[in-house]
DNA sequence: CTGAAAGCGCTTACAG
DNA sequence: CTGAAAGCGCTTACAG
């Protein structure tokens, strides 16, 4: 493969000048400019990565963070940093974590050190003490999917606020008798999401003069399957409430299938909402609050580049846009 | 952050016997070696992969080529990789190309050429002669998963088999009315997988003496909601048939919902099968040819190495396993 | 606006 | 088994 020095060559040029010419770092005049950059379209030349990696301290490569890979919510939002790191010409390096605390360690000790990136994405990652210390010991640029998260710069959607949203339509139709499809405390370890969800599902109640039943909560783990199993527990009774609101659209859908099994018509005898905008949403005629997570990896990427090229300042929490969707699955209380 | 030369005086060695003893290669004597790994492990070292890279001419890390990462095969996939990679201590650039050609031309001519990897997987991608050449040119393992693709290795499953197999149980059941939902031609841009599936479908009706019936076939798009929409439109009809083959579990479990929804019993007046073995096929009781795509990423991973380490030989061209799972979706002809 | 040269932090023949 | 030294292919102050 062609290296600079030839570029160098054929142009008549120094490397340093063809450096400066194709990074568009520094000055060169417009016709040597041309001038190089014809010969290394001729030569096929791109620059080798290490080499300038090395050199310059830059690597154009981001690390992405992700407890799993094959679920929607975060395919999606890798989906969103993915195209917008492509459109800024920075590859994505893939960091897929479990709870195993020797692959963290790894990740957190070994891969992220090995500088091989310019910033990192944690993608809804719960991390402990020393995981957070080591990442701000890395002196990069860092931007978090969900929290809170104390000491890192956080993109994140008040979850007290959105289950609030989704339990207020519920209210606002009229329902009283709301059942609450959350999560077991295994799931606590995502930022307490199921915590926070449900604590604003039981201020609205609240707020509305709604006494709290926990005969009414159900807990699942975020799947259809979940969703479908607690429903069935809640549904499958002759006092059953009137309307339901799930911690996910994944567990709304599970709860959605339930009723038909149990012959329940939705929304006439049952109102379902769901939150997150899960793509089946629109197919199931599901009522949800969006979070929007392909613009939260958009917006993630963002941040990191803007804090690798402005110097942006630290400190951002911006709590990220929601939006309530109101489809079928949810009617007035009759 | 400490360098090779810290650990080399803190050691009392030359850098050479820290790269020799920290990276395996090359002989160190054993009390050496450990002296080394004390200073390195007191300092906090870790190599500079730009560096390593850069005089050594390897990267740890493989650079993947998806067309989707937020589709259920792929992301699963992906998922399989990056484990096997993990494990391996390889890091994993992901590509997600698109059809757009300035993407294309961007990841193919521009990104992999930077030398940033040191080996690539294809996720069911088909790519043109031009791309193919390019790969090739990078002089690098390349493994691709989904075919045929005559100038790389391949790991990919027979897909009209598979679509036989599903066929053929519907057949030993007893149908013959057999409703086929495969797709338009715009999918078949990946390695003419609908269209090796349907060859496979019709293989099976030819030889159980079956004739083919061109208005039981129709088109969808691989999604839930395409597969409801196509089988509306099979079953919604007085002679409709007694069992339907999806080219995909998707498609099937958007059947089976659209049976559901037209109040017809399944299995007992329609046997439904899928192809791919989707998560959700459990909760659906989908029955499927499972065709496993965890393991398909955790292959093509352990190919990819194997070709890195053991200059294994080329020309794999594996035909991947498969497994007929009856579950309750299908049903014995009544 | 351009070039000579140092330097980025490793790895690896080569010599001993 | 170990070290001195060249070299990997760039980038970037510095000088002109």
């Amino acid at each position: 493969m062609a290296s600079i020095d030839d570029v160098a060559r054929q142009a008549g040029v120094s490397t340093a000048t063809v450096s400066r010419a194709l990074s568009g770092r520094g000055v060169v005049s417009p016709t040597t400019r041309e001038r190089v950059r014809e010969a290394a379209h001729a030569l096929g030349y791109v620059v080798s990565a290490h080499a300038s990696s090395l050199a310059s301290g830059r690597t154009r490569n981001i690390g992405v963070i992700v407890p799993y890979l094959d679920r929607w919510f975060f395919s999606t939002v890798l989906s969103g940093v993915s195209s917008a790191m492509m459109r800024a010409g920075y590859d994505i390096t893939l960091y897929n974590i479990t709870p195993d605390r020797e692959v963290r360690r790894q990740v957190f000790g070994d891969f992220l050190r090995r500088q091989a990136v310019d910033g990192v994405i944690a993608v809804s990652t719960k991390l402990d003490e020393d995981e957070t210390q080591q990442l701000l010991d890395l002196d990069l640029p860092v931007v978090a999917i969900g929290g809170p998260h104390p000491r890192l710069d956080t993109l994140m959607v008040d979850e007290a606020a959105v289950a609030r949203l989704a339990a207020e339509h519920l209210i606002s139709l009229g329902h009283r008798d709301i059942a609450y499809i959350g999560a077991g405390p295994a799931f606590d370890t995502d930022f307490l999401v199921p915590t926070h969800r449900r604590r604003g599902f039981e201020s609205a109640l609240a707020s509305a003069g709604i006494a709290f039943d926990p005969r009414l909560v159900e807990p699942a783990d975020f799947t259809i399957e979940g969703g479908h199993r607690a429903a069935l527990a809640l549904l499958d009774r002759p006092d059953r409430p009137t309307a339901l609101l799930a911690a996910s659209d994944e567990m709304a859908m599970g709860a959605l299938l339930a009723a038909r099994d149990l012959g329940i018509r939705v929304p006439e005898q049952l109102s379902i909402i769901g939150i997150d905008g899960h793509e089946l949403g629109e197919f199931f005629g599901l009522t949800t609050v969006d979070q929007f997570p392909h613009a939260q990896g958009e917006r993630a990427a963002e941040a990191v580049l803007a804090k690798l090229t402005d110097a942006a300042p630290d400190g951002i929490r911006s709590s990220l846009p929601v939006e309530l969707k109101v489809r079928k699955s949810t009617g007035p209380q009759i």
